[in-house]
DNA sequence: TGTATTTTTCGATATTTTCCGATATAAAAT
DNA sequence: ATTTTATATCGGAAAATATCGAAAAATACA
């Protein structure tokens, strides 16, 4: 029968974590290569890859892949449930999410495969910047 | 800076998970008093009473004393977030919750003192319906 | 093929959360 | 005042989740 609750709560929880929800919020405006995301909100690109993961098993975000990278990005706004598109409004205002999205552009300025290498190696040097 | 992130964070935290979320839901119809809710979802009255904790904190409902009972319900419609409207609506729609809000009617069809009496005992012989 | 590069999965530990009986508090009724 | 009744809090064991380095897997290209 119903465990349709289940499957909201689960998409809830996907969503109730600060680096899951920086990720989701930051994607909101365009499509981010992973090693973009890694590279801007400064974590170490495995846990973006976590991250990245259980927001899709959420059905909150679909990923694209050209060569050897991968691109994420939310689901189509037809597909927005009620609940999701509210969350996106209502984070998109956040003054923390801003300054992640002014980051990403900055970052997208440069080309993606220095970014990429940069992230390889960052992380071991960032200890502690990794909460939200 | 911002912890604004934190606080949509511990939001989104309260409704992850299935009591705190079948509550929120139940109550969205209009207001409930404590026992009416623990008989109604038939678990432990000490948990529900955490979980309308929780729920308040979140902000997401209020409380109204009259006499020796405490009447809870979901904040008024204009002080409902983007993503707390969205989830109420989608929520409505799960069976679990229609199921809930049926067998809430019957429970308020009942003298409230009776209901409250009952909930007292009735927990203890309920040890596994809690879950979900 | 082999090698370099990007992303995912695994493992181990630390932390947080859940759950509910027992008990405390508060407010009415006697 | 004492008792009853409704709700809140506490305790603490069990379960779930977070974290991130290390290793594996996947992909392009030489």
């Amino acid at each position: 029968m119903t465990d349709d609750l289940r499957v909201l709560v689960e998409r809830l929880k996907a969503v109730s974590h600060p680096l899951r929800l920086r990720v989701l919020a930051l994607l909101a405006p365009g499509e981010l290569g992973v090693c973009q995301v890694a590279e801007t909100l400064q974590v170490p690109q495995s846990s973006v890859s976590e991250a990245l993961k259980e927001l899709r098993r959420a059905g909150f975000i679909v990923e694209r892949k050209e060569g050897r990278w991968v691109f994420v990005s939310v689901v189509p706004q037809q597909e927005l449930t009620p609940f999701l598109r509210g969350l996106l409004t209502e984070a998109g205002n956040l003054p923390k999410v801003l300054e992640d999205r002014a980051r990403a552009k900055e970052v997208q300025a440069l080309s993606l495969p220095s970014v990429c290498a940069k992230v390889q190696t960052v992380a071991s040097m960032a200890p502690e910047a990794v909460r939200a």
